[in-house]
DNA sequence: ACTATATATGAACAATTATTCATACATTCA
DNA sequence: TGAATGTATGAATAATTGTTCATATATAGT
C-alpha cells in the first residue's frame, strides 16, 4: 500500500501518492493568497515590530512615544512602521507635527494573541 | 494636554507622554518571549512553508511528496521541514525509508487560519 | 554485501532585510 | 520669514535567509 505496485500486466502502475498528491494539487491556495499571507508574517516576524504592535495595543502613539519606549531612533521606528502601515496592520492620524499610529483594527490583536498563545503554551 | 506644559513655576514639567512611555514600559513583554513570539512568525513568513503547513493540514504526508506536490527538490523541502520542526509547528514519524510530516497541533492551524482570514479580510 | 531509494545536512551563493546616516519635508512658534 | 521640531525616506552597510549542490546516513530489496 505504501509505494508503487502493479494493478495488472498491462504494465499499469497503482500508486497511491499520486492520488494524494493530485487530490492536493486541486486544494492548493492561489499563488497570492499565499504570498500575502507569508508576507503578513513576515510583518510580524520581527522583535521591533513586534513590541511596536503590543505597544500599539494599549494605546496610540507617536513615533517619538515608540522611540523612547523602544530606545531606538526615531528614523528606524519610522522605517518599521511603514512596513507595518503598508501591511495594513496600523493606521495614523496627523495632530499637528505628531502623526499618532494605532492597530488597524481587531483581527490583528487576534492574530496577535494567537502567536502570543502558541508561545506561552509551550512553557 | 498633548505637549509639554509647565504644572507650576518652580520648574516642574508635566509630560503625559512621559507617563504613558512609563506606563507601558511596566506593560512590556520579556524579551525572550517577544524573540520567541517574533521566530515563530518569522517561519510562518516564508511561501514554502505555508505551502507546506496548508497540505499537511489536509493530510500527514512524506518529504517526497511534499517535493511532488510543490515542484521542488526534496533538499529545499528538508530543509524547511527542519525550521518547522525546530520551531514546533509539525511533528514527524518515520516509517520504512519514509518520514512522515504532520502539523504539531490544532494551534497550529488556529495560527494559520486567523492569518488567512486576515488576508481575505481586505478583498 | 551491494544497490537503490528516502531523507538529512554542511557549505556556498544569491537575495532579502534591518539599521544607520544624511537629508528632506512639514508644521509650529517666534 | 526663519528656526526648531517631528516625521519620512533614499542609500549604504551588515546581517540574515532560502536554495542549490555535493555528500552523508539510513532503510529495503536482491
Amino acid at each position: 500500500m505504501l509505494s508503487q505496485e502493479k494493478m495488472c500486466d498491462v504494465c499499469e502502475v497503482f500508486d497511491p501518492n499520486k492520488d494524494i498528491v493530485s487530490l492536493l494539487e486541486e486544494k492548493k491556495l492561489s499563488d497570492d493568497v499565499v504570498y500575502e499571507l507569508s508576507e503578513t508574517f513576515k510583518v510580524l516576524g520581527d522583535p521591533t515590530r513586534i513590541k511596536i504592535l503590543h505597544a500599539l495595543n494599549e494605546k496610540e502613539l507617536c513615533v517619538c512615544d515608540l522611540s523612547e519606549l523602544l530606545d531606538m531612533s526615531s528614523s528606524a521606528i519610522s522605517h518599521q512602521l511603514r512596513v507595518l502601515r503598508n501591511n495594513k496592520l496600523v493606521k495614523h492620524r496627523k495632530e499637528g507635527r505628531s502623526v499618532y499610529y494605532s492597530l488597524d483594527d481587531e483581527h490583528v490583536m487576534c492574530l496577535f494573541g494567537q502567536g502570543l498563545s502558541h508561545v506561552l503554551e509551550d512553557r
